[in-house]
DNA sequence: TTTCTATTTCTATATTTTTAGAAACACGGA
DNA sequence: TCCGTGTTTCTAAAAATATAGAAATAGAAA
């Protein structure tokens, strides 16, 4: 993983949206945008789906098409690395 | 640690001058903005003062004034959970 | 006190990022 | 095929951030 690499991804950490997005598919496993737009605070999933692309570009998270539906799952070997206390209470 | 500051100090380190700097001074354990200046690609004081600044109020750098001089360094807390490879061949 | 050096703050501009409505796309089912 | 649902892309505007020259500050030393 090379230096522009990590940049990304902490800058796609570096919004607080987006971390809680991080937080919550920590705890939920694999979720899709219409149920992540429930857990947060009024945001349209225009916006949502931005942050995702971005949290996806990075490799942090996965994105599985499932017919419809796209699932959202952390990336274990990116997300263990940038954000390892999300692992602890496991 | 809050939600609040981990995004700052990620935000903080998703920039790859200020990127630079933290690996720099991981090297050199403590240096100064003229030094640091020296080290990075002619990038301005003034601008290399504001990077430095807002690294120290998300807390990963330590400012410490001697004379006229501030030499920066680690906050070794912080830096290990971040950045912890910066600590992987010492 | 004056000067010199190290560094920061001020100011303005340029650039990037965030936001969100509207339109488009993709897939499953009637 | 047409409709409904889930999601993304397009577009434009607003907000935040980065940049750098100039002025200001702080301390050391003459």
């Amino acid at each position: 993983m090379d230096n522009d690499q990590i940049v990304k991804v902490h800058k796609a950490l570096g919004d607080s949206t987006r971390y809680k997005v991080i937080q919550i598919i920590g705890e939920e496993n694999s979720l899709c945008p219409a149920q992540l737009e429930g857990r947060l605070d009024s945001i349209p999933l225009s916006t949502l789906s931005h942050h995702l692309k971005q949290l996806s570009d990075c490799g942090i998270l996965k994105p599985e098409k499932r017919g419809t539906y796209i699932f959202y799952s952390l990336n274990e070997d990116v997300a263990k690395k940038f954000v390892p206390h999300l692992y602890d209470s496991h």
